[in-house]
DNA sequence: TGCCAGGCCCTCTTTAGGGCCTT
């Protein structure tokens, strides 16, 4: 496993469960080391059926577009070796992460990394925004954004910044020089209440 | 026609309900 780099990602879907048959219709991420952004993937899928008019709203995503795109099967595969041997972050990681393995299933992979979810680590660090949407925390962290959300990969760039921005604030605030996956963990299944006991401990 | 997720977290809690977040 790779300690100063991890794969932040975002999947754009036909719905909210894959369980009820949703599926990926674009993947976005970017490989991130040392806190610079070394490598991106992005690619639309075709998930075998029309996509509804809301998503096609929602996303900007249309049926045309993925009409020329490749199958589900053949990106996921694509992507399978993408992350490899890589820790994952995704903003309400549950979510992508139950279309991660949902996907990689239907292709009989999988992945060896540990899934971190930057919604539950601002949650802790940010108890005043005013909520903790993708795009609220953003804005609240001053973090310049010129793109169009609920596209993979921009959203991918944004969580990116905003992960860089979480650590920062770690850093300083448990005065240290490296935030180790393990602490994030930590901070992750915190209370609000004990979240700066939780950083104390580490200075 | 009717169905319509799941995990986290707070609280008027744990024999529960509902808001938030993701598409």
């Amino acid at each position: 496993m790779h300690a100063d780099s991890l794969i932040i990602l975002d999947f754009e879907t036909t719905g909210l469960s894959p369980d009820k048959g949703d599926r990926a219709i674009e993947i976005g991420a970017v490989k991130i080391e040392n806190g610079v952004v070394i490598e991106r993937f992005q690619e639309l899928m075709y998930p075998g059926r029309p996509i509804s008019y809301f998503i096609e709203d929602y996303t900007g995503i249309t049926n045309q577009m993925l009409g020329k795109a490749a199958p589900c099967d053949e990106v996921m595969h694509r992507f399978a070796d993408f992350i490899q041997g890589q820790n994952l972050v995704a903003h309400n990681a549950s979510f992508d992460k139950r279309f991660l393995d949902s996907e990689l299933k239907r292709i009989s992979s999988g992945y060896t990394g540990q899934f971190a979810c930057s919604l539950l680590l601002s949650r802790r660090l940010y108890q005043a925004a005013p909520n903790h949407q993708l795009g609220t925390l953003i804005n609240y962290k001053g973090i310049v954004s010129k793109g169009s959300f609920h596209r993979a990969l921009f959203d991918a760039e944004m969580t990116a910044k905003l992960w860089l921005a979480m650590l920062d604030d770690i850093q300083q605030r448990a005065g240290i020089e490296q935030v180790p996956f393990s602490l994030i963990q930590k901070l992750s299944k915190a209370t609000k209440a004990n979240i700066n006991k939780v950083l104390a401990h580490h200075r």
